[in-house]
DNA sequence: GTTTTATTTGAACGTTTGTTCAGTTATGCA
DNA sequence: TGCATAACTGAACAAACGTTCAAATAAAAC
């Protein structure tokens, strides 16, 4: 026996990455066996090889398609607006796009130490990227004078801090859905950059 | 040869987990051998036996402690005082504590997912416990009228959120020292909880 | 209908894995 | 000083690892 039936590049190319990519996020990658990824598509771990070189290149390309997609995503989404308008944009955005993705986010953030040096900086570049499309947003919301903010960096941080974890704990068919998590937050981000805030009494 | 010179379970046991440690958090639990372990400590891999019945139990026995030791860290800290004070400490104190032990960190938050079931709900009890003490600082300053938060849950794990993410890019010699980067977060923090808010504006 | 090519098998490779244990040696106690 | 035991070595175990490749077979091209 060889080549199976109903066989093609087009429909195992993928499954194998949307296994590798839901064993990855459940278990580590290096917890997971090419073997492992190989019975869950249905395949013998020798055909693997026709979809990536090695299973480091099979990490870093997840991991590198998803950081693309993300800030391709949020690029498409993003209107020249206000600041306050953005960054309440930028909120939705970021919860909604990692809770719906939360298996690539979760290798994307927690693999790293698994990268070839060369390949961390890459992924690291787009990550940076991401985060400065929030830090630029918060730049002009304080140029404007909309925001008030003792350090725009930190702030930029602490912000994504917050809306990344709400993937640790949000499940479906909890007391809150996507969209009220993310009144919630919109409100906080909010606060953060003190919005509406008095600003004779920060002064 | 067998036994070396100078060898104490005394300084050995705690060398062992102070590599594992190390190491786990470094590369991953699952990508460390207990050769390497044994190598860092300088012993051979079946010496390792001696302070743990196997590499799952060293990695729980991590975490437990750990844990254990960051709630009686925060209960000696705490003292009865205002909600405001005791937010504005728990920040400080989280932040310290987090940058101080950051391989301990690291993997109490990384290797949930390599724990057995039943050690699983163990390590996550002790989380949920940590968690708790926020929350109720929060619940209490919510119903002294200081504090004004839309959702206490949500916004106790919005703070934990913003605060752990500082051990993601925090380094010693950067711009800012810890007890800086503190004060940026308490008041921060103090946004977020609406400490100061103008009540009638949000009715 | 035949040939070419893409896809997969299945076995094999050299390493490395966690763990066990009989044997050896330093240490602590009498 | 001698004896018991705690600490460690070094070799061994079966199992699993990532990766390679000739052979086999289905699909596509002609």
């Amino acid at each position: 026996m060889a080549r199976t039936t109903g066989s093609h590049s087009e429909t195992t190319g993928p499954r194998v990455r949307a296994v590798a990519e839901h064993l990855f996020a459940k278990h580590g990658f290096a917890a997971v066996s090419m073997r492992q990824i190989a019975a869950e598509v249905g395949v013998q771990a020798g055909a693997l090889y026709n979809y990536t070189p090695d299973k480091q290149t099979l990490l870093f390309s997840l991991m590198h398609d998803h950081m693309v997609e993300l800030i391709a995503a949020w690029d498409a989404t993003a209107t020249m607006s206000t600041p306050t308008a953005s960054v309440a944009a930028f909120t939705r955005f970021h919860i909604a796009y990692h809770l719906a993705r939360r298996d690539a986010v979760f290798i994307a953030y927690m693999e790293l130490r698994n990268l070839s040096p060369e390949n961390f900086v890459v992924i690291e570049g787009l990550r940076k990227a991401y985060e400065q499309r929030l830090e630029q947003i918060i730049r002009d919301g304080v140029a404007q004078g909309v925001f008030v903010v003792a350090d725009t960096r930190i702030a930029t941080l602490a912000i994504i801090g917050m809306l990344t974890e709400v993937t640790t704990w949000f499940r479906d068919g909890g007391r809150l859905d996507v969209d009220g998590v993310a009144d919630l937050y919109v409100a906080m981000v909010g606060r953060v950059l003190g919005i509406g805030e008095d600003r004779r009494s920060v002064s």
